[in-house]
DNA sequence: CGAGTGTTTGACTGTTCTCAAATGTCGTGG
DNA sequence: CCACGACATTTGAGAACAGTCAAACACTCG
């Protein structure tokens, strides 16, 4: 457990240099935030709209996501995170919630305290230029599923979600070289992300896997053929701003 | 022309003020900051995706917005600019812009240049507080929309857009009392931010229309029934994140 | 084994899209 | 003043897409 922190805390470094390194300072700033660790079970609520809290919630591990509901009941989410996500950051500055924020899986949440944050921000602008970064990825994310959403068919769609989930957790480590990860949700949590119904969702899936631009069985998933998969899903990762140095593979020459 | 720089600069500070005051000090640095205006028309780019702009653009009048394209060549607005919005705000830590930029009606910009700001941000942590702020609310009306184009029905969709562009206008000053505003642009960049084809948004306006929620001509827009429009949009304001002081205190309107 | 959850299938309905054409509006130039 | 083109709105009809409801099937865990 308190290696997950460790862990989540040294992603969590490395996703704010993305642009600058951090000095020794910064980066142990960091470290030494005060945390106070949690777990949560597949479905339990986190925050939810509304509310005020006074902490962050860092991942440590597991998927969580954020959401928003309409009256009749229907769920849309709205964004997925996994390990060196602050998936409230924002309440920070918008002190009351305006979604809902849920786990997805079980999950090891570090909770950082509002006026810890703040006192870092005022004492490392630098730092509190890195999450204001990373804030604005999370909008850009947004854009591209609006994009998706609005002007993509169904099997576009969700070829995307599926490049963008890989790019993602790869960013983290979380992907094998070969773009195997595992996505630890049901098809209704994918219907509820994509807008979709889960029987359209199943049928589309289907027509993915035949294609054989996909493979998911119980939660492991793989790519047979990235080029193919990301060329069909229209998939340019500038969207996501992981700089350059992270070389893993998601900008291969390989391929096209 | 310069009043309407100083007018939206002015609606910047109003607009930055929404949780804290600024200090006299902080006021008139951001009042000082060197802009070059420029003029747009209609269906003019102001900024491509891929590039990297030294400027951010501050809208002093008329409408732009936001928006991506597919390789289709279809075009998905992600959201709707004007007076004292800074649409490419996020350029000045992003870079390289992940969408485009464009005047949907004729339009005046005022630039402001990245060095500048980003100084500006430097001596005054307050402000740069108050602009990420301003980032966050861009952000959660992304998650808004999402919601709306992913689980709402045609007909609440465009009432719920309705709505939240109304409140905006509101904000800034650019509609009056009765709800009664401009809302300038034609059908078809109704659908490409709705998500919708232009026959089917034309047919959902009719219905709006034939059930009084809404009326619109030639550009004049106003809601005899606010509380059934926005009731049955299920449009709550929270998420624009207007602080409790700007309740529909109006100039009277005269613009664009 | 049985409950619970998640996935798959079928049949049907409804929404939204596309294509194509008609109508309306506005400004320009003859 | 009228004719014209450019643009925007409206209409119709058929096809494609995605939703609902309901049931069957599969897998996991106690």
């Amino acid at each position: 457990m308190e290696n997950r922190l460790v862990d989540c805390l040294r992603t969590l470094v490395c996703k704010l240099e993305a642009v600058t390194k951090l000095t020794a300072n910064e980066e142990q700033t960091i470290q030494g935030l005060p945390a106070m660790t949690r777990g949560f079970q597949a479905g339990q609520a986190i925050a939810l709209e509304g509310e005020r809290p006074e902490f962050c919630a860092l991942i440590a591990s597991g998927w969580a996501c954020r959401y928003k509901v309409t009256e009749a009941g229907s769920r849309q989410i709205l964004s997925f995170h996994f390990a060196g996500d602050i998936p409230d950051l924002q309440s920070l500055l918008l002190p009351k919630l305006d979604h809902s924020l849920m786990a997805l899986t079980s999950l090891e949440v570090a909770f950082l305290p509002h006026d810890r944050l703040n006192a870092v921000f005022e004492a490392h602008p630098r730092l509190a230029r890195a999450f204001w970064r990373d804030t604005l990825v999370d909008a850009s994310i947004y854009r591209q599923w609006l994009l998706c959403m609005g002007r993509l068919p169904a099997l576009q769609q969700m070829a995307h979600l599926f490049c963008e989930i890989v790019a993602r957790l790869d960013a983290v480590g979380l992907a094998t070289i070969q773009r195997e990860c595992i996505i630890p949700i049901p098809q209704t949590d994918l219907a509820d992300a994509l807008g979709m119904s889960a029987v359209h969702v199943n049928r589309t899936l289907q027509d993915l896997r035949s294609h054989g631009l996909i493979s998911w069985n119980r939660g492991n998933f793989s790519v047979p053929d990235w080029a193919a998969l990301s060329s069909f899903a229209e998939f340019d990762p500038a969207y996501l701003h992981l700089e350059p140095k992270r070389s893993s593979q998601l900008v291969p020459a390989s391929q096209t």
